[in-house]
RNA sequence: GGGCGAUUAGCUCAGUUGGUAGAGCAGUUGAUUUACACUCAUCAGGUCGCAGGUUCGAGCCCUGCAUCGCCCACCA
């Protein structure tokens, strides 16, 4: 009979048992493919398997969001590893520039009363890189509690050295395609955080606001309609839309008028943009102050006149307007309008008003000097791997995200993704990518009076100054799937395992970061950054509501794995849950996975001491019908479940296991072989005995992706000659 | 305003190519010195949002409508 550790004699105690097979794994060192190879469990010619896991944040402490990205990947690439593949898991975490630097921020103001300028650049950096540090750590082990099998031997961070010099890299190579660019635009700029952000970073939040109709003065021709009063004073245009037959009279015509005592000189002009049926159909033109204007003032050559400025204060030469915010000049601006009587309309409408994600300010459109990436410009691209763009072709970057997908080089799943995708494409403007915050990648371009030098290091020779800014951190975190793997060197591992196999995300970021790694692989390397795109939803409360701070309804996934076990907060995130959609999770539905978990652990016991001297070694016995027959059904699970996990449908293959673990193996098969396991027909209770313990050998092993903990500690006892750990034991084939 | 998705048992959700509606939780009734009470068996519960259409056959395909949710745009 097989010897019973006493343990086994007790119900499953998952916390005490995860730490330690954690640890055991961690010492084998089978999470690094090259030691697979060297100790002969991988073949070295085997098909690599490569995901790069989207690197969390440093600003805190995982949710379950995270837990469930690293379950989901954890799934995929202990499946891989078990099939024989050379896998690579590669792990690390994120800067998030503008998200860390202003919770150091904030928390350094709460405590000590200090803003950032208090401190100054070298001081807050330290303190930020300290928050980082701590936070890492948290992050580390709370990605090993849920049973990640990455290597942490290749883990890489945003903005170290190596991912610096790759930053570096595609920058001055950008920089010299004209890809780069540096020049005059309306930004986003946030007055709270002093920074400029991108479009994807704005939310917007709908307030009421009072619309104005007035009229410049007396004898301007025209009335029209305006939210923002303030901003008139930059007006250098009152546009209409060509066939209004209302002001066609007007148009071309200059006037010269005294707004709220500023002088203005504005030119009527006639554009299609102009929606003749809102308002009074007629649009004042303010370039420096509203993205259209700008556009609008390019189209027709108008000029500049920016009268806000980065702390969202007037800058007129006018004693009444001079430096109030711009709340306060529009009230200024109204009383004039009403003393004047020019005002001829005021009336409340809803407004979406666009504020900083990281911040809350509100976003003022400002003129500004950035960086840019140029995402419609046409440049030689030498060396193209991607299907639909020719080596030495023309193309454009946006060209590159429309063209992998549409191809096929790429799949996005669930499907309607790709859909939402294109939509996101064919709207894209050159994108922002200077920030005016410390922390994160320094511009690599220096200044010395007219001169500009864009390299990897600082220029040679005296006076130079380095750019202040520094890079929006999707810049860096979009080179991520080779910038991880040693580029711009040509290294091993980047020739092994670029492009990767699997993005597993969440939605949500389906633009900021995915269709900007796509870019940056097709520009850098010629190549997609990875074939499959496969998204999660967003991971609920047990009401439906997000998780949230300030809802206090998050659960903590360490606290889940204390109270449950990863293992059952694991399957509990999977079973029911399709990809793009969002799921719920309740400390119940966990519970019931972790009594899964104990099913699994009392089947083993029964099994184990009911089984005489057979082991996993004991050749098969001459079978009886109806064990033939439970065989083959057997099968057919091994068969639809292996199907499920190729074909990403991991919720299928829990649910299927579970069933068949629970339902079939344990009420059916075990119930109706306890009385042969007692009788005296030894050949009925031989191949009673054989059966049952491969049975259970089978599903431990297909268990295994999900319940990575309880099925390697049951594994271990499993009665066989030589003891192996499961994570390296190959997937099961039908008998 | 544009796009995308959802609507299936009391609740949360599955349902891969069209072929007799499924699971978990909750509920009913019962069992039991049992591998396991973190158990087992049993029952009940559904015109698959509404209205049309295609088909021998529709939860699934097509059209329209309703409600909810998300994303994008931001009309000044």
């Amino acid at each position: 009979m097989a010897e019973i550790p006493e343990k086994l004699n007790k119900p499953y105690e998952p916390t005490s048992t995860e730490a330690r097979i954690y640890q055991l794994w961690e010492e084998s060192g089978f999470f690094n493919p090259e030691t697979c190879i060297e100790k002969g469990v991988t073949k070295p010619d085997a098909e690599p398997y490569t995901i790069v896991l989207p690197p969390p944040n440093v600003t805190g402490i995982l949710h379950m969001g995270h837990a469930l990205m690293i379950t989901t990947q954890d799934v995929m690439i202990r499946f891989a590893r078990m099939r024989g593949k050379r896998t690579l898991w590669l792990p690390g975490t994120d800067h998030a520039a503008i998200a860390t630097q202003s919770k150091v921020e904030k928390d350094i103001y709460k405590k000590e009363g200090k803003s950032r300028h208090d401190l100054g650049r070298e001081e807050l950096l330290r303190r930020i890189k300290q928050f980082a540090q701590e936070s890492h750590d948290t992050i580390v082990s709370q990605i090993k509690a849920f049973g990640a099998s990455c290597d942490w031997s290749r883990e890489a961070f945003t903005l170290d050295a190596a991912r610096n010099r790759a930053v570096n890299t595609v920058f001055k190579k950008m920089y010299d395609d004209g890809l780069i660019v540096r020049k005059h635009r309306i930004v986003n700029w946030d007055p709270k955080g002093q920074t400029t952000i991108s479009d994807d970073e704005i939310v917007y939040e709908e307030r009421k606001a009072i619309l104005y109709t007035f009229k410049y003065s007396k004898d301007f021709p025209i009335p029209i309609s305006t939210t923002r009063l303030e901003t008139k004073i930059g007006d250098t245009a009152v546009a209409v839309h060509p066939d209004d037959t209302r002001y066609q009279e007007f148009v071309g015509k200059d006037y010269h008028v005294v707004f709220c005592g500023v002088p203005l000189h504005i030119k009527i002009i006639a554009d299609k943009e102009v929606d003749p049926s809102f308002g009074t159909g007629a649009l004042g033109v303010t370039p420096a102050h509203s993205q259209i204007d700008w556009e609008m003032g390019e189209r027709h050559g108008l000029p500049v006149v920016q009268v806000i400025n980065e702390f969202a204060r007037m800058t007129v030469e006018n004693e009444h307007l001079r430096n109030k915010k711009t709340t306060e000049a529009r009230e200024i601006i109204a009383a004039w309008l009403r003393e004047e009587n020019l005002l001829i309309k005021e009336e409340e409408i809803p407004q979406n008003v666009s504020t900083a994600e990281r911040t809350g300010g509100i976003v003022e459109p400002l003129p500004k000097l950035q960086w840019w990436v140029a995402v419609n410009k046409p440049f030689n691209m030498n060396h193209s791997e991607i299907a639909g763009i020719a080596s030495g072709s023309q193309t454009t970057l946006k060209e590159i995200m429309k063209v992998t997908v549409a191809e096929n080089s790429i799949t996005i799943i669930p499907e309607h993704f790709e859909k939402t995708y294109f939509h996101w494409i064919e709207n894209l403007r050159d994108w922002c990518i200077s920030r005016q915050i410390w922390y994160g990648h320094r511009i690599p371009v220096w200044y010395r009076n007219d001169e500009l030098y864009c390299g990897l290091e600082a220029p040679t020779g005296d006076g130079w100054e380095q750019d202040q800014d520094t890079l929006d951190t999707w810049f860096s975190s979009s080179l991520w799937t080779f910038s991880t793997l040693g580029w711009p060197d040509a290294t091993k591992d980047l020739g092994i395992y670029h492009p990767t196999n699997v993005l597993e995300t969440g939605s949500e970021i389906l633009f900021f970061w995915v269709a900007r790694m796509i870019l940056m692989s097709g520009y850098a390397l010629g190549t997609v950054p990875f074939r499959t795109v496969y998204l999660h939803g967003t991971v609920r409360d047990a009401q439906g509501r997000k998780m949230s701070k300030s809802l206090g309804n998050g659960i903590d996934p360490i606290d889940i794995a204390q109270k449950f076990g990863a293992d059952a907060g694991r399957m509990a995130l999977l079973v029911g849950n399709t990809p793009g959609t969002d799921s719920r999770i309740s400390e119940d539905k966990v519970k019931a996975y972790k009594h899964f978990c104990n099913k699994i652990w009392n089947a083993t016991r029964f099994v184990l001491t009911n089984i005489g001297d057979t082991t996993l070694d004991t050749p098969r016995p001459a079978l009886t019908p109806r064990d033939e027959e439970i065989l083959t059904e057997l099968n057919t699970a091994t068969t639809s479940i292996t199907a499920h996990l190729e074909n990403f449908r991991f919720h299928l293959a829990g649910e299927e296991l579970y069933h068949y673990f629970w339902h079939t193996f344990a009420d059916i098969i075990i119930e109706e072989m306890k009385p042969r396991l007692s009788s005296d027909d030894e050949a009925s209770k031989k191949s009673a005995q054989w059966v049952l313990l491969h049975i259970l050998a089978t599903n431990i092993k297909m268990l295994h992706p999900f319940i990575p903990f309880i099925t390697e500690e049951l594994w271990s006892i499993l009665p066989r000659h030589e003891k192996s750990l499961l994570i390296i034991e190959p997937w099961p084939k039908p008998f």
